[in-house]
DNA sequence: TCTAAGATCTCTAGCGACTAGAGGTTCAAG
DNA sequence: CTTGAACCTCTAGTCGCTAGAGATCTTAGA
């Protein structure tokens, strides 16, 4: 039931300094100890330390993460204000899927043409390059 | 034609010690200089540069990075050596697509149950918490 | 043509987010 | 019990920027 700080950190895939760092900083509460002064972990810590991991992956900041997590936390915040939040953040994620996806078309563009025997020009740069693009 | 590195700033959107930096690491070619030293800047710097601010956006490493752009400039490697590299960031790609997709419609589905007066309770953490959109 | 304000130059130092020891304590399998 | 692996805190280092300091270049206006 209560687990390592080793054992959460083969779990989450997140090395353990790491996680002691994400405590130093907030993004992980403070864990409780054992009588020795370890830290114990419950399944939640997967959970939660799981989310930050993929959520940094995908660029995410760790303020943003901070607000993601506090969303998920809503201590009876108005529905109003998760609303704003949680707006804002899906319009920021679909910025990123927009993105990804050109990017996507444009290298399977590519592996297709040298499927087809030849190397095609590669547009990756301009592809991700459109200002369109851009935060607002 | 040739502009400097503060009108570079302005059109790409990336601060100028973060240019400078770049060339440092290698991101960015050296710039050409004017007779007193500054550094002269053309289309292609702008579009380079808001590449990379973008893949960066996107949470891709600078090696990541340096590599698309490898792909991007191909001195004529073997087609396979291409297919390989664009097949290996598209599978990322594709992942990473995944991820935000589950997280849009979560974010969605809260939005619209805030919608209908209430305060759904937010899951953002279990769907971004999955193992399957682990890198394997 | 000259000049002065604003850009740019290099260099060093700082910050955020980790990451890697050093030196000491706790845990748990045998 | 013991003993070795895992954990603790603390300091210091790395990476990707970011912010000065002090000197030089550029350029618009007199």
């Amino acid at each position: 039931m209560a687990f390592s700080i080793g054992e959460l950190s083969r779990r989450a895939g997140v090395k353990v300094p790491t996680i002691r760092y994400y405590e130093a900083a907030g993004l992980m509460p403070p864990a409780p100890r054992s009588e020795g002064g370890q830290r114990r972990y419950g399944r939640e810590a997967v959970e939660r330390l799981t989310f930050i991991r993929h959520a940094r992956e995908l660029g995410f900041e760790p303020e943003a993460i901070r607000e993601l997590l506090a969303l998920a936390a809503q201590p009876d915040q108005s529905c109003a204000t998760i609303d704003a939040i949680a707006a804002r953040h899906l319009r920021e994620v679909e910025r990123r899927i927009a993105s990804l996806g050109r990017l996507r078309d444009e290298l399977e563009r590519m592996i297709g043409e040298c499927g087809h025997g030849r190397i095609g020009d590669c547009r990756v740069v301009e592809t991700l390059a459109d200002h369109a693009l851009c935060a607002t």
